[in-house]
RNA sequence: GGGCCAUUAGCUCAGUUGGCUAGAGCACCUGACUUUUAAUCAGGGUGUCCCAGGUUCGAGUCCUGGAUGGCUCACCA
């Protein structure tokens, strides 16, 4: 603000200070008072020793021992020559005293000076209080970054969702459990890539970029290249790229990275989400239940050490087996009707009229069959069930049953009513996928804009021959859901798309 | 997109049937206090009551429209 050179910044810096509120311009007039006493409020690296869970768990260890550490002040309790504050790194909260006698005036003004948010680097032995609490003797503080503006409320946090999610790094500063959220989620994610590591998949990364979007029936979302003036879609799913890779001979490969589905936010779907998929050369959809069975329980297993959970109050067991259910028997137990009967589009569509269920004139049997599905089962399905044999109107990328050519060997699992899965032993025969394409082409005609579109490339890679495949998608965004009780899907992204604020 | 609900200080929240100059706690400022811990004590209120209209002598409060968010339904994993 002295530097006469820099006249406009000055000037517009000076206007902007004006319309901050008190709390702000306070903490801006200690930055200035800091800078003119010669100290940078905005420090260089600092070197500690500990971090302030070690000081906690090993108290003995360290007793009377000098140890640094650097973190956030989070509170400041001032007695005239002393004061305690509780400094926060990034394992824990750990308490600091400061004495006038051990700091000498300079630095116990610079102490005294410090706000809730300021970011230091402390020295000093370490002692327990007479209360009992484990405390770094200050003798030597360095100021490592000034916070300008106020922190949220200690003891209530901060509860505004809006807010939460908009400015995460305050969610994380001061709501301990939501940074343990994110944690687990990175052991989730390195215990799914560990088990698959260890049966031999290879990890790979495919194409996010699509000129055709393919893999599931989902609106994509779109983008343009310049350079080739070529519009693209962001994937809705990595499926068409890994089964090229099966065709090329990677017998075993897995990716975990986002998918992008322009459609609806609700707490359980974000637009971009985390998608696990993978594929395995000569092996069909029952090895994908065992997968899915196995690595599931494991994932739990190893974050949590069981596999039984809670989930917003209900118990689910994730141990296996899990029961195996076919669609028929499944629409059957839960609404009376039975698909082996009404073997027909007609006789179906008013049987589930009867219902209350609407049917659209486009409707084949299959489709039917999943709407009464989707109504009158998947609510049920709370402990983990795999659903076996989707009609095939509504698989296009999945096998037909060899003995039922209306039904496909493909499952989803369902956990706590959730669709948690999809998989099923491959389409491998490129004439049948070809005239699976035009039939969805023609539902795209008829005004469904999820269908799948034609892509030619990929009959090509299948006509070259793919080998019997079993592939298996999981929402991870869900599983990590499930595992950490959260009841928002918003509470397990960092950064839930947002609309921007005004 | 539909329905319901919310929006008041930096944060967490009160605010009665429409009635004085809009409140509390935390945070912040001034002072006291050298083992406190939601530190304490004394003093200080820092505000576009989401926005724009309207009704009224008078609106944080009632009405209309809008914005943003939450829940929910629809679509989807």
């Amino acid at each position: 603000m002295t530097n006469k050179k820099g006249f406009d910044r000055t000037e517009s810096a000076e206007i902007n200070e004006k319309t901050y509120n008190e709390l702000i311009q306070v903490r801006r007039e200690k930055l200035k008072d800091l800078k003119q006493t010669g100290v940078n409020p905005f420090g260089q690296r600092f070197e500690f020793t500990h971090r302030a869970k070690q000081l906690l768990d090993n108290y003995e260890d360290y007793e009377d021992k000098e140890v640094s550490l650097a973190g956030r002040m989070m509170a400041k309790r001032g007695h005239g020559k002393a004061g305690f504050a509780n400094v926060q790194d990034g394992t824990a909260q750990v308490q600091i005293y400061s004495r006038l006698n051990d700091l000498g005036e300079e630095q116990y003004e610079i102490y005294k000076g410090l706000d809730i948010g300021d970011i230091v680097g402390v020295r000093g032995t370490l002692f327990k209080t007479r209360m009992g609490e484990v405390t770094v003797a200050v003798k030597e503080l360095t100021l490592l970054a000034k916070s300008l503006r106020p922190l949220p409320e200690k003891w209530h946090g901060l509860k505004d969702v809006d807010l939460r999610y908009r400015q995460r790094y305050l969610d994380l500063i001061v709501n301990p459990e939501v940074k343990d959220t994110f944690v687990i989620r990175s052991k989730i994610v390195r215990a799914i890539r560990n088990f698959l590591v260890h049966r031999g998949f290879l990890e790979v990364e495919t194409p996010m970029m699509h000129p055709i979007a393919g893999g599931a029936a989902a609106r994509p979302f779109t983008t343009h290249h310049n350079a080739l003036d070529m519009d693209l879609f962001l994937r809705i799913a990595p499926e068409l790229y890994l089964k090229r890779l099966i065709v090329g001979g990677f017998d075993k490969v897995f990716e975990i990275n986002r998918n992008f589905r322009n459609e609806g936010i609700s707490t359980r779907h974000n637009p971009e989400f985390t998608m696990l998929e993978l594929y395995q050369a000569y092996a069909d959809y029952n090895d994908m239940m065992d997968i899915t069975e196995g690595l599931i329980a494991s994932v739990a297993e190893d974050v949590f050490g069981e596999a039984n959970i809670n989930y917003q109050g209900q118990e689910i067991n994730l141990n296996s087996p899990w029961e195996r259910l076919p669609m028929l028997e499944a629409v059957k137990r839960y609404s009376g009707l039975d698909f082996e009967v009404l073997t027909n589009a007609d006789t179906a569509g008013n049987a589930v009229k009867k219902l209350g269920l609407e049917v659209e004139k486009s409707d084949g049997w299959g489709d039917i069959l999943n709407k009464v599905f989707e109504e009158k089962v998947e609510p049920n399905l709370i402990q983990p069930t795999f659903i076996t044999d989707y009609p095939v109107e509504i698989s296009p990328l999945a096998k037909k049953k060899e003995d039922q050519p209306q039904l496909t060997y493909r499952f989803e699992l369902f956990i706590n009513g959730w669709e948690m899965a999809n998989a099923f032993s491959e389409l491998n025969d490129p004439l049948d996928q070809r005239e699976r394409f035009s039939r969805q082409l023609d539902k795209r005609k008829s005004g469904d804009d999820e269908a799948h579109m034609m892509d030619e490339d990929y009959i090509t890679a299948l006509e070259y021959g793919m080998p019997p495949t079993g592939g298996l998608g999981i929402g991870v965004d869900r599983l990590i859901m499930l595992l950490t009780d959260s009841p928002s899907i918003r509470d397990v992204i960092l950064f839930p798309l947002m609309r921007p604020r005004v």
